[in-house]
DNA sequence: CAAATAACATACAGGCTGTATGTATGCAAC
DNA sequence: GTTGCATACATACAGCCTGTATGTTATTTG
C-alpha cells in the first residue's frame, strides 16, 4: 500500500476496477437498468474516471465485450487445435463453444445486450475476429475445396447463430444434453464423415 | 371529421395512432433512442394519452412486436399450408419466413432490440405462438414418430436461431440467394427426402 | 525545480421516465 | 333530461441519468 505508484498502475488498476464492476452490473441487471453512477460505486472511482477512461457509456460495455469475446476465442483455440483430423477439431471446437459460454453472463453480454446496444454488424464483427473465425476455418478445412451447394461464409453464419441459440437455451434451463447432441447432430449433417 | 365519436373508436384510434408512430421510430432509430416524447409528437397525441393505454415504455414496445409477430406468423401460415408434402411444406414455410422478415424494421424490432428490452425467454414465448411453432409443427410431420439422433424441440430451436440470422444477414447486405440456398441446405439435411 | 501533463474529482445543464393530479367528454341510470 | 360516474385523455412535477465543462492533485519531463 505505499502511496507512490506510477501512473500507468494507477490507470490500468481503475480501467480494470471499471471493467470488472461493470461486467458485473451489466450482467445481473442488464445493460439499460445499469446507471454509471452504481458502477462507479461498485468500482470505489469516481464517474470522472469513468469518462476519462472511456469515451461514454457504450465504449465501457465494448471494452467488456472484447475482453469476453477474446475469452470465449482462446478456450475455443485451446480445445480445437487444427491438427490432422479437421472433423473431430470442428466437434471439439463446438463442445467447447458451448462450455466456454456457459460461464454466467456471457450470454447475456454477448448474445442479448450487445447486438442492441453495438448493433448487429459490430457484434459480428466482433464474432468475425474471434469465436466465429475458429469454426469458419475448421469448416474450410474439413470440407476441402470441391464444390458445394453452399456457401461457407454463409454456412458458418447460420451455424454459429445455432450455436448461440444453444447457448441461450442451456443457459435458460433446457436440458444442456439435447441441445449439445442436437448441435452435434446439426455439424455432422453439415460436415459428412470423411 | 364530425366532433362526435365514439369512446371505442376515440380509444381505438388514438392506439393505432401510437402503435403506428412507435413502430416507425423504434425501427429508425432503435428502442433505446427514441423518446417518448418523440412517439407523442409522431402520433399527435400526448405523454397522458400513451401512459393511459399502456403502463410503460416496454408495454407499447411489447405491444409492437406482438402485431408484428402474428405478421409474420400469417404470412408463414399463407404460404405453407400443411398439405399432404410435409417436406415441401416445411421448405415452402423457410422460404415464406425469409420473405416476410425482409420487410423493412421487422429484423430489428424482432430480432436486436427485442431480446434486449423484453428478455430473450419473453421473445421465445412469442415466437413459439407464432413463427417458432409452424417449424416445430412442420418438423413432426415431416420427421414422423420414428426415433431420431436428436429431439425435436432442440432441432427447431436451432433451425430458427439460423432463420433468424439468415433474415438478419440479408437485411444487412449479404446475397440473399446465397443465405437462401445455405437455409434450405441445412433443412434438407435435417429432413431427409421422403 | 518548474512546467507540463496525466489522472482523476466536482459541478452543472439538458433530457427522459413515470406518476400524480386535473379536466372534458361519453355514457348509463333514473 | 339531468345527475353521477367512468373513460380518455392533458398537464405538471419529482427524480434520475448522461455527457460535458471545469477544477484539483499527483506524476513525469526538461
Amino acid at each position: 500500500m505505499q502511496p507512490r505508484r506510477t501512473n500507468p498502475e494507477r490507470a490500468e488498476a481503475t480501467r480494470a476496477a471499471l471493467l470488472e464492476a461493470a461486467r458485473a452490473l451489466f450482467v445481473e441487471k442488464g445493460y439499460a437498468k445499469t446507471s454509471t453512477p452504481e458502477i462507479v460505486e461498485a468500482a470505489k472511482v469516481t464517474r470522472g474516471a469513468l469518462y476519462h477512461h472511456f469515451a461514454d457509456k457504450p465504449d465501457l460495455f465494448r471494452a467488456v465485450l472484447e475482453r469476453e469475446a477474446q475469452a470465449v476465442a482462446d478456450e475455443i483455440e485451446a480445445a480445437a487445435s487444427p491438427g490432422p483430423a479437421p472433423r473431430a477439431a470442428v466437434i471439439a471446437g463446438s463442445l467447447a463453444y458451448l462450455d466456454a459460454m456457459s460461464v454466467p453472463g456471457r450470454t447475456r453480454l454477448l448474445l442479448v445486450d450487445g447486438p442492441a446496444v453495438l448493433g448487429p454488424s459490430e457484434i459480428a464483427s466482433i464474432d468475425e475476429a474471434h469465436a466465429a473465425r475458429s469454426l469458419r476455418e475448421g469448416l474450410e478445412a474439413a470440407l476441402g475445396p470441391k464444390p458445394r451447394a453452399f456457401s461457407i461464409p454463409a454456412m458458418t453464419a447460420l451455424l454459429s447463430a445455432a450455436f448461440d441459440r444453444a447457448a441461450l437455451a442451456i443457459e435458460a434451463g433446457s436440458d444442456p444434453a439435447a441441445f449439445r447432441s442436437a448441435m452435434i447432430s446439426l455439424v455432422e449433417r453439415v460436415v459428412p464423415p470423411a
